[in-house]
DNA sequence: TCTGGGGTCCTAGGACCC
DNA sequence: TCTGGGGTCCTAGGACCC
């Protein structure tokens, strides 16, 4: 049976999440900042128009901002994370297979359905739309990479009403679209691989699926062979139903302000290990290695750019705060150095494994000494805290446009008006 | 003044074994 | 003096994704 897939992505996700609950934002332009108000991760289609880059610094952006009345946002997760399991939850109605593969996108399998499924996904569309707020675009072909090209054409075309599905044209059309397609625009190439192929003369999308497979190969190797494999309809790669374990844990974050003493950094490492031991909990895993780093800015034109790392293995996993957190301070007074600002920081917990028994009283780590971690403290949510999580705070991020957390906080839902 | 965070997969090269 | 070759496992780094 031939495969047929839809790939459901929603509109400028996170600009459109705003607009959701601020229903005054209809046609003005907003713009959502990145986690330390550094820099633009999602525009509305005005913003767009107005020029607005992706991944451009807003303080490149402040005056064009504040000339055309574009609506600010930082970044406020709990919110998109939430909007986005309902969007999830209704298009899984529409097929007893889907991959949810983003935060706002997610391929369903329509294999096998003898209907109009251009039709189809228009329900879909009109049914998020209405009971969720967002605007979807779906795009529909035998193979991933086609599903994904045929989203960026039902996005891009008004006439087709944001859904699309490129086996309904002529193979000649089908020619003509694929030449007007960039092959940086493929899903899959990337920048790097854009300028590979270019220097080779292979410019679209229709001259990398008809180029040699021996250059493709020798050129991008067997992930590019795949996705022209892709193109060419024969799907080579799955629909993933069920999320594959996962195989490392990052928290990482730029500091609010950069910082320059060791118990500043302890702090903010501390609190972000926290996150990443609360992520191990979430999925009943342990780790059997370790990675804390830090490094200065590399903008900064007052210093040298640095990047300190240190790694550590563990005889057993470990899966608790008590026993991973002393680790991480430990670790970075091995590598901590007084004369830099550290601007960005994180750990890595890999080797991931189900937690299986506990040995938490056995725990034996390679040659470090746990010690018996200093007084903890209550937090204001009542739970025990290190003292390291305590400090001057100014480790944290800025987030001076933050909406409220309308549907994760009791404290921030919506006003009845 | 101010430049995100969290992931995956692939490959090359080193270490080690027989 | 002559100094293999194939397999596996691990890691670091590159490239890509959203």
């Amino acid at each position: 049976m031939a495969s047929k897939l839809a790939l459901i992505d929603c509109n400028n996700f996170y600009a459109s999440c705003e607009r959701a609950f601020n229903p005054k934002l209809e046609g003005t332009p907003i713009v959502v900042l990145s986690n330390n108000d550094g820099c633009v991760i999602a525009r509305s289609n005005e913003a767009k128009a107005l020029g607005v880059l992706m991944g451009e610094p807003y303080f490149k952006m402040r005056e064009l901002a504040k000339a055309n009345g574009i609506a600010i946002y930082s970044s406020n997760y709990a919110l998109y994370g939430d909007m986005s399991n309902r969007v999830m939850r209704i298009i899984g109605h529409y097929s007893p297979e889907q991959e949810v593969y983003s935060i706002d996108e997610s391929f369903i399998d329509l294999s096998g359905m003898s209907i109009d499924l251009v039709e189809y996904m228009g329900k879909l569309k009109k049914q998020v739309r209405l009971w969720t707020g967002i605007p979807v675009c779906v795009g529909i072909g035998r193979t991933k990479v086609l599903a994904k090209l045929a989203n960026r054409v039902a996005k891009k075309y008004k006439k087709f009403n944001g859904v699309f599905d490129i086996d309904e044209l002529s193979k000649s059309r089908c020619n003509s679209l694929l030449k007007i397609v960039d092959v940086g625009d493929i899903w899959g190439i990337g920048a790097k691989s854009k300028d590979k192929l270019k220097r080779l003369g292979v410019n679209n999308a229709l001259a990398f699926r008809g180029a040699e497979k021996s250059l493709i190969k020798s050129t991008l190797g067997v992930v590019g062979l795949r996705i022209q494999q892709e193109l060419l309809g024969e799907s080579c790669i799955p629909l993933e139903l069920q999320r594959p374990a996962k195989k490392q844990i990052v928290s990482s974050r730029s500091f609010g302000k950069p910082l320059v003493s060791f118990d500043e950094v302890n702090q903010a490492l501390t609190c972000l290990a926290r996150k990443a031991v609360n992520k191990l909990a979430v999925d009943s895993l342990g780790c059997l290695s370790m990675n804390v780093f830090i490094e200065t800015s590399p903008f900064s034109k007052k210093q040298a750019y640095v990047n300190f790392s240190k790694s550590i293995q563990f005889a057993n996993p470990l899966h608790s705060d008590r026993a991973i957190l002393p680790v991480v301070s430990q670790l970075l007074r091995k590598i901590y150095q007084d004369q830099y600002q550290f601007y960005k920081g994180g750990i890595v917990l890999t080797r991931l494994t189900s937690k299986g028994v506990s040995r938490d009283l056995f725990e034996v780590v390679d040659g470090l000494a746990l010690t018996a971690g200093k007084a903890s403290h209550k937090s204001l949510l009542g739970h025990v805290i290190s003292a390291n999580e305590l400090g001057t705070n100014r480790w944290l991020s800025n987030a001076e446009y933050r909406s409220p957390r309308y549907t994760t906080q009791w404290q921030e839902l919506l006003p009845v008006e």
